[in-house]
DNA sequence: CTTGCCCACTCGTCTATACGAGTATGCATG
DNA sequence: CATGCATACTCGTATAGACGAGTGGGCAAG
């Protein structure tokens, strides 16, 4: 085992940084030189109160950045841990294609199977409810829709919370109103319905997320959502779907393509 | 003005819950529910330690949390205030059509006078570098290439860092090497010096910003980075540009418009 | 050998205190 | 009236100590 002074300097009195900063950024740098591996436990807060000379608190002070910056994660009892990079899932911008669509499967299991991860999709809830002011003008002034909300894990990790809107005149005593659509999901299900779809616009967002979702996606502090909400516009230029996703930013990277003409 | 009591409840000591915890949930809660405003002060400190009955770290700890998620902020010497949600800038899809190239203004100057704000860009740098592996990778193998950095302001905030990699054998001696590429940017360069544009592919993630990037944007605690990466490829197929961008989440919302076929 | 308990080590929460430094306000001085 | 300083209030940093609770290893009892 390597000794703590060789990874780690020691202070310098007459800089004007704070020594809690001093300390993160000498962690930071440690990590980020690979000196602690991903995965791997940081020394305890013991061990740097000694090496460093300076209480506990201010250790910590030093942990709680590193933490805010999603570097390092702290279990209870254990220690703290260089946070491991989760598997990356990339969302194409063609994932919506027709042809996808036709081959049956949800674009979600299709894409985490080709990865070799096991997809699952829980918190099923299909219900009526009254539109909030921005889906129904998303949806063009829409009172009341179908709305189905489900959650996405990959190999047993909450990825991702999508929740789908739909006019209720186009969505009633349909399939899409049941907990499984069918094959090819509910984009397939509104073609048959005769909304021949034309186009999506997805507007993308990142923030840190709520507490509600740091539950649902079960979170690591430091780590940012994005919100994704994606209109589907079927030939006749009308919404007819409104897709509101948050997902775990550091599960995802998102790909588009752009023409540029 | 309102009383703290009427504003924030009490604790509740047979929750497990700790109780820096249940002061940071009084705290958003009352913010969500508009009774803080945006810009507007917070109690202080020592008004929440008196009012709670904790000490001062406890109050602290709450804060830290609500800062971690970007709600608030502080300010030395002056109080902890609702962060304002600061005006946001969209950027469509078709923001690189050959359209508004042929307008010959910068598509960031292009848009800020649109929403009427006052746009700046400094931090100007073109110089010829090493290229990384990732960027080697992106372009087809280049050895070095050419660095365009700049910083974009919106109104004296910094919002965005880009720097765009071009291979040298595209670059060297034209007007893309100059600090100023001209009228429609490098892009109008580009296809004048014969590589006729004909796609673009964005990578899009949201991650915590690194120190540096706090630094050059000036971000508050608890806004996260959208990094977009976009090579532009021309009509032969080869990756003449990359641009490795950084924008503070809270200034943007991304809007693509994918097809639906 | 297995079971179960103890203990050492880890991080989590909270208190109490001290001093430093930035901000704003009002009052005294010129 | 204007300037400048004193002062009170704000958050920032750091110390020292206490107890709680989760984890894991070792040891003793069965």
């Amino acid at each position: 085992m390597t000794s703590l002074p060789s990874i780690l300097g020691g202070l310098d009195p007459t800089s004007d940084r704070a020594v809690f900063r001093q300390i993160a950024d000498q962690l930071r740098e440690a990590i980020d030189r690979g000196r602690f591996k991903e995965g791997e436990k940081l020394p305890s807060e013991a061990e740097l109160v000694e090496h460093y000379g300076v209480s506990r608190m201010t250790v910590r002070n030093s942990f709680s950045i590193l933490q805010g910056e999603g570097l390092v994660h702290a279990e209870h009892g254990r220690g703290v841990f260089v946070r491991p990079r989760p598997p990356v899932r990339r969302l194409a911008s063609d994932r919506f294609a027709r042809r996808h669509r036709e081959q049956g499967k949800s674009a979600f299991i299709v894409e985490a199977d080709a990865v070799g991860s096991h997809p699952t999709v829980d918190s099923l809830e299909v219900k009526e409810e009254k539109a909030s002011q921005d889906i129904s003008t998303r949806l063009g002034s829409v009172r009341r829709v179908l709305a189905r909300r489900r959650r996405y894990l990959l190999d047993g990790r909450p990825v991702e919370f999508a929740t789908s809107y739909l006019p209720l005149d186009i969505a009633r005593g349909t399939q899409i109103a049941e907990p499984n659509p069918g094959p090819g999901g509910i984009y397939a299900r509104l073609e048959e319905l005769g909304h021949q779809l034309d186009h999506f616009e997805e507007e993308i967002r990142a923030r840190m997320p709520s507490p509600s979702e740091v539950k649902t996606l079960q979170l690591a502090s430091g780590v940012p959502v994005i919100h994704l909400i994606r209109t589907a516009f079927d030939t006749a230029g009308r919404a007819v779907e409104v897709c509101d996703t948050v997902m775990a930013a550091d599960a995802y990277v998102l790909s588009y393509q752009l023409p540029a003409t």
